[in-house]
DNA sequence: GATTGCCAGATTGTCAAACAATGCTAGGGT
DNA sequence: ACCCTAGCATTGTTTGACAATCTGGCAATC
């Protein structure tokens, strides 16, 4: 027996905190739980159904993530995401997302395809829902970044994608129709794959920062329009 | 009541679960919880001085930071760090120090003075021990990504040197000399430092990259050459 | 003698209940 | 109207307990 060091996927893979972070996490980028909302302990863990620590512990890893924010003696609340957290993600996406588009000269064969094959469901989506629309969009970027190779990159990106998620959901919600996606976004993506299927490197930075620019501009612009009702 | 020094407003700026994961992140970082380490629930709780749930919490935090690892029923452990983790960290560094040279350009004066100033700190401090020279040397590149103006980059830049400083400490034991600071090193970082107060974003770029680069294969070759006694 | 099966100890996973500490709110005194 | 205080709600933290699971060694079997 060689004991092959790097994975032993013993089954098991899912503790009950990491259960129930999970299920928070998905009420919190669903918008279910809307920001500034309040997540009182001994209702939630009763609600769930697990105790209180085991709660606390999910609330860690939440905390951890960003997701949550923690005031001690008063509570945690979900996240509120104001200017300049768009701002500092989208400085993320710029610094990343850059990064990404040109080193796609030197990137493996099979990343390069798996954007192709995320831009394609992107542009077959387009024109259902709104929630499916910012998925594959997100996907696509998700893939851009896989690029870089670096696992690390990678799940800096989810977290910032997930917290951006829940803002574009409130977004789409408010707007009703397709204020997210600009009429030309489509159009502005299939410019990005095909330049990293060509592997243009500079092409790529180019066109991915550009986009990322219009993007936050659009966003800021709701949202600095628009001081969210939340509360007091 | 004049605000006279430190006793000031009980700010409760440390809850009992923080504190005691800066304490164990203290000694994982310094190598004193030597990678592999299992860290046993009920002794290490007692020896602290806080009860199983508030530790629990604290290792949910160290978890989520990548300072240790959690393998259902059998225990939380000090993080190993192999080969490919360096590869992943140094790719880290490439893009965040690499467009942070690049962005050296639209930085704010204050930041770029920042930079100055750290390697006038690692510049003096250059023979003194080996382990406040690793922490400067760190600083410096820590003040080169803040170029950025990215919060939440910092803090990956943060949790990236957070990981490799146990690498570097366990190597500067070994190697029990200046294995670490190649003579050249400081030159190197000369360098990087006039690119970047003359805002020459390229030439940062170029400096930084080469000089990333460099370090990952001293690091690799002596990791590689020294497969840690640790495990099976 | 080597392998297998299995049992006891140790360790983690999770919970219930409790009490202290703190923040918020409402009511009373001025 | 304002300040002060009492009381309630919520978090912070501990204790103790029990179930589930892993580890290592012992005995039985081939």
């Amino acid at each position: 027996m060689s004991p092959s060091g790097t994975s032993a996927p013993r089954l098991h893979r899912s503790s009950t905190i990491d259960e129930v972070a999970s299920l928070l996490r998905a009420d919190i980028v669903s918008g279910e739980l809307a920001p500034g909302t309040q997540l009182r302990e001994v209702a939630l863990a009763e609600s769930i159904g697990v105790s209180r620590p085991s709660l606390r512990e999910a609330l860690q890893v939440l905390r951890q993530e960003g997701l949550v924010r923690h005031e001690p003696h008063r509570g945690t609340f979900v996240t509120t995401i104001g200017p300049e957290e768009i701002v500092d993600i989208y400085q993320v996406r710029r610094v990343l997302e850059g990064s990404a588009g040109r080193a796609c000269r030197k990137a493996g064969a099979a990343q390069i395809e798996r954007v192709g094959a995320a831009f394609t469901v992107l542009a077959e989506i387009t024109g259902g829902d709104n929630f499916d629309v910012i998925g594959a969009d997100l996907r696509f970027h998700q893939s851009i970044v896989a690029l870089l190779g670096s696992p690390r990159l990678d799940a800096v990106f989810d977290s910032v994608v997930t917290a951006l998620r829940p803002c574009l959901v409130l977004l789409s919600r408010e707007a009703g129709g397709s204020t997210i996606m600009r009429p030309d976004s489509l159009g502005e993506h299939e410019a990005m794959a095909d330049a990293i299927a060509a592997r243009k490197g500079r092409e790529a930075e180019r066109l991915l920062s550009a986009h990322i620019d219009r993007n936050q501009e659009l966003l800021l612009e709701v949202i600095g329009a628009d001081p969210t009702e939340e509360d007091e």
